[in-house]
RNA sequence: GGAGAGGUGGGUGAGUGGCUGAAACCAACAGUUUGCUAAACUGUCGUACGGGAAACUGUACCGGGGGUUCGAAUCCCCCCCUCUCCGCCA
């Protein structure tokens, strides 16, 4: 949710700079300021109504305890009149906050300077690409024919237990998760993140914190009988740790890791994006959050990238990152650069990563502050990025390692595995 | 799931209708003292939204919502959560 403040500040600028995410505001902008100016009327008279009663109600209580019934007993039926109008500005004042609330969550985030309009993922900016893609025989197969050669990944169980998009993982396959899991959480404390192991189900309130509700309900698992919800990234409740509180200066940036299950329904996706581990319902990740300061946020930004980058090195994966123009950018996000690594025998390029600054976005709607110097509260930024997602990882391992000898583990990994081939 | 107890500021905890936005203590922060550390002393010390250049000031908030009352942290109703015991159980 953008700060109202800001909007204030410069509606004109505000405007121009949500065109770079083809958001049209010139309706909603100066209907939100109007709302906002409503608001502020509504809630001086009635803090004025409310502050005549309470001197009221303290004069009574002074008169009947000097004995005064008559005059107390006067002046009650005096704030009959009061009462009712404070009501009905209570009322006002309600519905007033309530009708800005509504537009102010249709708002997305401002894009940094730094990012073009653009009209599609097309127009996304390559910022390098690097790693050496591998030429393959003419009888190289796709992942999930790999899987089936090696029988590592079962579609068809994960199919019959559950249903399509939930995958089975064995043996050597069940191996390399968890092998991966680990690499990338020990890789992640290794670089000071804190780890975390964070509820895989999650409160409307925590939706609402990291901004998956309202709008995107339909994309969670929602278990009705408890009110929860199933969590599409470990960010929903990493996040959320900090939703309410005030931080100390001196905390930030704060760096967290967190391994979990994720869960997505995914309505609407199909065809080849879905095939075998391109897309699924549930899936591993190891997500990094960080709790930054505003003046530090985008060289955090960097330093997540970099780190990111330096995953994907050892992993030996040609990966090339991009900058997410305004029509790919989602609605939280300032600036996002995604991470892609090259899938050979699929011939496409595949997320694995996305990484972000929501600067005070979510923080505003978070309520995460910190003490400033001057002893003020602000809104600090949150950014998040995957360190990484499994499946894409594994998909573009399979594909581009494959050889004669089985499908090669990268060096880094092997540790982990225990294996230098899957056969 | 059943029975009981309880939810007050960063923490402990007082407060059962007006003088309580809330005692006291602890923690924290600033200063004094000190050769340094510690201790002691002094001061500051909730959040949000308004008004004001500022000093300051109005309003709201004692788990959430509603009600009674001129007036509610305090009384009533509903909900949520925590704890203890029982049941079930990885």
């Amino acid at each position: 949710m953008l700060q109202l403040s800001v909007i204030r500040e410069n509606p004109e600028a505000v405007i121009q700079r949500l065109s770079i995410k083809h958001f049209d505001g010139r309706e909603i902008i100066p209907n939100i300021i109007a709302l906002d100016d409503k608001r502020k009327e509504t809630q001086k008279h009635l803090d004025e109504s409310l502050a005549q009663a309470n001197s009221m109600a303290k004069e009574i209580g002074l008169l009947f305890q000097s004995g005064k019934a008559e005059q107390a007993n006067n002046l009650k039926a005096k704030t009959m009149e009061l009462k009712n109008l404070s009501k009905e500005l209570g009322t006002s004042l309600e519905s007033t906050k309530e009708e800005l609330e509504d537009l102010l969550v249709k708002v997305p985030n401002l894009p940094h300077s730094s990012v073009p309009a653009g009209n599609s993922a097309e127009d996304n900016v390559k910022m390098m690409q690097e790693g050496k893609i591998p030429q393959l025989s003419k009888d190289a197969l796709a992942h999930w024919d790999l899987a089936v050669k090696y029988d590592i990944i079962d579609f068809a169980l994960g199919t019959k237990i559950s249903g399509a998009g939930f995958p089975l993982y064995k043996g050597q396959g069940a191996r390399l998760q968890r092998a991966l899991i680990n690499f990338f959480l020990d890789k992640a404390t290794g670089a000071g993140y804190l780890e975390i192991q964070p509820p895989l189900m999650v409160n409307p309130a925590s939706g609402f914190g990291t901004g998956q509700l309202p709008d995107k309900d339909g994309q969670m698992y929602y278990v009705p009988l408890d009110d929860l919800y199933l969590i599409p990234t470990a960010e929903v409740p990493v996040t959320n740790i900090y939703r309410d509180v005030i931080l100390k200066e001196s905390d930030l940036p704060l760096k967290n890791v967190a391994y979990s299950g994720c869960f997505r329904r995914e309505a609407g996706s199909y065809g080849k994006d879905v095939r075998g581990l391109n897309r699924l319902h549930q899936f591993d990740k190891v997500e990094i959050v960080r709790i930054a300061h505003p003046e530090k946020s985008y060289e955090d930004l960097e330093e997540m990238r970099d780190y990111v980058s330096g995953l994907l090195r050892l992993l030996e994966l040609p990966f090339r990152v991009l900058k997410l123009c305004g029509a790919d950018l989602s609605f939280t996000s300032a600036l996002t650069y995604d991470m892609e690594v090259f899938s050979v025998a699929q011939q496409r390029w595949l997320e694995v990563s996305s990484i972000s600054n929501f600067e005070a976005f979510q923080a505003n709607r978070l309520k995460l502050r910190f003490r400033n110097e001057a002893g003020k509260i602000q809104l600090a930024h949150t950014l998040n990025g995957s360190a990484l997602a499994l499946p894409r990882i594994v998909a573009a391992m399979l594909e581009n390692n494959q050889s004669e000898k089985g499908i090669r583990i990268p060096a880094a990994l092997v540790p982990y595995t225990g294996f230098e081939y899957i056969t």
